[in-house]
Parts: structure tokens; C-alpha cells; sequence
DNA sequence: ATTGTTAGTGTAAATATGACACTTAATTGC
DNA sequence: GCAATTAAGTGTCATATTTACACTAACAAT
């Protein structure tokens, strides 16, 4: 026991925000929405919403509470990523960040700025200004973290409307994993892992052959697991 | 901008702890370590060790600093679990508590126990009695995060001496997963995977047939990735 | 009817996994 | 020294998974 019995700074508290990696996909491109900051520190830079964790709510639903503000969302895939408590992290005080991963489908948005914001953004991930803060970290972990889950649960889904054809599927995969997949062997995996449902219906899309429609099984959008198949 | 401007709750704080998961190897069995709560709330339950984040230390030094009061241990292997942030997780006042999972080697440990708990001890992880606060889903959380790590990394390590038999790692291994590993198999993949380091010693353990000494190779300690071998 | 474009389809080789039983080398007690 | 005991150490085969790879089908536009 080496600690001094009354030590004031003992009591002092670190506050406590959530940071919000948004991710959707645009133009078959994974994109993370970002805020301009109007004020010191890290004036008209970029950053990830977030804000503090009130009294009286979960950490879940500050970040539910931050990703409404900021797009309009309900009922969207959130995940806690890792909690950045680095000292130095905010010039200003001491704080604390839980980052939240959420996954938006980009139809259903309407953004809307925060007052201590002067813009808010989507950013292709592949070509971002560096955020305030240590954002970027943060949103590297966010990225690496979807890439990792994509290979062994359903995630993709999350950023899908409800049917889909799979060369639509297979696109995302590519786009986020940042390398191509094989159409066939794609095919494959993904149809015999029983989480797509077949429709009758085909899209449409005008000049070329349609393609069939997709959806993912309702029960086995939370079990999660796709790839390695139980025997 | 659904917030009211100046809203005093919005500057109340909650409080940030650290709560350890400490696990070792004891027996070929894996512990955790707990200690007897001396007050209210949960007075004379078993709880994780833990206690509040100071001001200028990171979360991890908070880690560190938590475990070397509890068992005078350095240089361990420690990660960071989760966050979990229930406002009413703590009965006394707002406790948002970042957990971190520690793997020390039981060899060299002196416990000590804290001034506002009455004793410190080792539990087998499988018969465990139902610990304070949501400690209980803290610790299960821990143990299937081990337990999955096991699956794809080196992490045994942390948990075996520098020197150790095919047989004791082997131990090791159905002790966390909490289910029996073929001998043959577990050989045949834990060699060709490169991270063990035969050694020319062989352990006298008295009564039979001396087994081979191994040791993990210093360079894939960090990097962790057994079982999916890159082609 | 021809052209352009995307949808859709199968096979074979290499690799990884999982089940399974006997021999070897030491100690102990006689 | 010899037999009994105990844990160490070792290999094969069947099955499942992964990967690489190229052509035909269906529709729209002209």
C-alpha cells in the first residue's frame, strides 16, 4: 500500500466523451463522416463527432444520443471499439474517449452540424484529411477492426439496403477489405454459409442482364458467424 | 442541436476506475485473482482488484500501477478488455470502470492485499464464487477473449516459464479452452507453426521418461499469429 | 442481327484439419 | 537385473477447406 491516505488529486476525475467512427458506403466506398471544428483546439480541422457521457446514461446511449445528432439514425449496428485515455490526448483537460464503430447505410441520412461545428462531411477512408486529435488512430482501429469482422461474421449487412445482388456483396467486401475478390470462389463461400436468401426478383439497372436479388436470413443476422462452418 | 446550452448535468463527471482481470496458471489450472471487499457496497464479497484513474496516468499506467500493488508483478502481459459504463453498475455514484485482462506467470508473485479489502486469493476459474458488482460479466468476458486468442496467437505464453514441455504447454492450452486436446494434432501444429524453440535439456521431473525442454522464439513473441499460416 | 456489358457457373490441385494407437525411455519395486 | 509403471514421442489416412482460373448466358442498345 503505497498510497497517501488524503491525496487531493486522488479525487480529481477525468472526463469522459464517446467518439463516433460513422461508417457507410458511397459509391461502393467505405466513407467516415467527420465534423470541422470552429473552435480551439484543432481549429477548421477535422475530427470524429462525439461528446461527453452524461450522468445519467449508458455509454451505449450517449453513443446512440452522438450518432443521432449527428445523422438522423436510429436502430443502426454500434460497436465499442477500445478506450483512448492517453493524458496529453486533449490539450485542454484531461479526457477520456470510448470510441463507438457504427454502421449506416447511406440511403437512410440526413446529416445535421453540432453548434461547435462549422461543417460535417462523409470522406472516402482511402483519402482523408488528417483528423484533430488522435482521430486518426482511432479510426485506423475502426477499420482494421470491420476488415477483421468481415471475414468471419455478417457485418456487411449493415451497410447494405435490404436486397442486393451479389456482385453488389461482393463490392463491398473488395471495397473495404482494399483488395479484390474472386467472383467465384466469393460465390461460393457465401452461398453455402445459408445467410443469403434468394429472391425472385432481379434488378433492373437498365442497360445490362439483371442480376438477382438478395437478402440476408433474418435469424441469422445477429449469430453472426459466416465463414468457418460448423461440422 | 437538441441540447439546451447550459445544462449542469452535462459537467457532471463520472468517476473512471480500472478493474484488473489478473489470470494466472496455478495447478494447470487457470485462477483469477480476487479480493474480499472490507465495506459497503458488496461488503465481504469477492471483487476484482481496480481502483480510480488518476489525473496525469494513462489508462494502461493505471493498469500497471493497479496490478504491481496487488502482486508486486512488472513486465506482464496486459490488455485492454472492454469499457463498461451501466450508470447503475456501481451503487454508490457513476463508475464507468475500463477493464484489463493481466496474464502472470504464478512463479513470481507476492500477493498483497489493498487497504479497503480484507484478503486477497487465487480462484480456479471454473468454481468461482458470484463476485461483486458485474465483475462476474467482466471476468467471462476475459476468459472467452483468452480463450479465442488462444485459437490464433502465442498468448500461452504469458503464462508459462521460459522453459516448459510439449506436454505442459499442452496442459495449458485444455485448461483454458476448458476442454482435452489430441496430443498428436496439437504436436504436429504448434511445431510446424515455427514459434517453439527446441532446446537440448530435458525436464527431470523424477519418476519417468525425461521430456524435451522448448522455449518460444524471442522474435514471434509480439507478433502473435500461430495458427492461420501464411502461404 | 450484332455488339457491349455484366451475370452466372465448375473443376482440379494444394492445404489444413481431425480421428486414431503403438513404441520408447525413463523410474520404481521386487 | 527384471518386470511393471508411467509419461514421452511419433505418422497415416480420410475429409474439408481454400485457391486459382475462363467461358457461356442474358439482357439492352443500336
Amino acid at each position: 500500500m503505497q498510497r497517501p491516505k488524503y491525496d487531493a488529486s486522488r479525487y480529481e476525475r477525468p472526463s469522459v466523451t464517446v467518439d463516433m467512427v460513422i461508417l457507410t458506403l458511397r459509391d461502393e466506398v467505405l466513407q467516415v463522416l467527420l465534423v470541422k471544428r470552429k473552435v480551439w483546439p484543432y481549429k477548421n480541422r477535422w475530427a470524429l463527432p462525439g461528446g461527453f457521457v452524461r450522468m445519467k446514461e449508458s455509454l451505449e446511449q450517449a453513443a446512440i444520443r452522438e450518432l443521432y445528432e449527428e445523422t438522423h439514425v436510429k436502430d443502426v449496428y454500434l460497436e465499442q471499439l477500445y478506450t483512448f485515455g492517453n493524458p496529453k490526448r486533449d490539450p485542454r483537460t484531461r479526457v477520456i474517449t470510448v470510441a463507438y464503430c457504427a454502421l449506416v447505410r447511406s440511403e437512410d441520412l440526413r446529416l445535421s452540424a453540432d453548434t461547435d461545428v462549422s461543417d460535417v462531411r462523409w470522406f472516402p477512408v482511402p483519402s482523408l484529411p488528417r483528423p484533430a486529435f488522435d482521430h486518426g488512430e482511432i479510426l485506423n482501429y475502426a477499420v482494421a477492426r470491420l476488415q477483421n469482422k468481415l471475414l468471419y461474421t455478417n457485418i456487411a449487412f449493415q451497410l447494405l439496403p435490404d436486397l442486393f445482388t451479389l456482385t453488389e456483396l461482393q463490392n463491398t467486401y473488395a471495397a473495404i477489405l482494399g483488395k479484390p475478390v474472386d467472383k467465384r470462389n466469393f460465390r461460393k463461400k457465401i452461398l453455402s454459409s445459408g445467410v443469403l436468401e434468394e429472391t425472385s426478383s432481379r434488378k433492373q439497372d437498365g442497360r445490362h442482364r439483371p442480376a438477382r436479388l438478395y437478402r440476408f436470413v433474418k435469424e441469422k443476422e445477429l449469430e453472426g458467424l459466416i465463414f468457418p462452418k460448423k461440422r
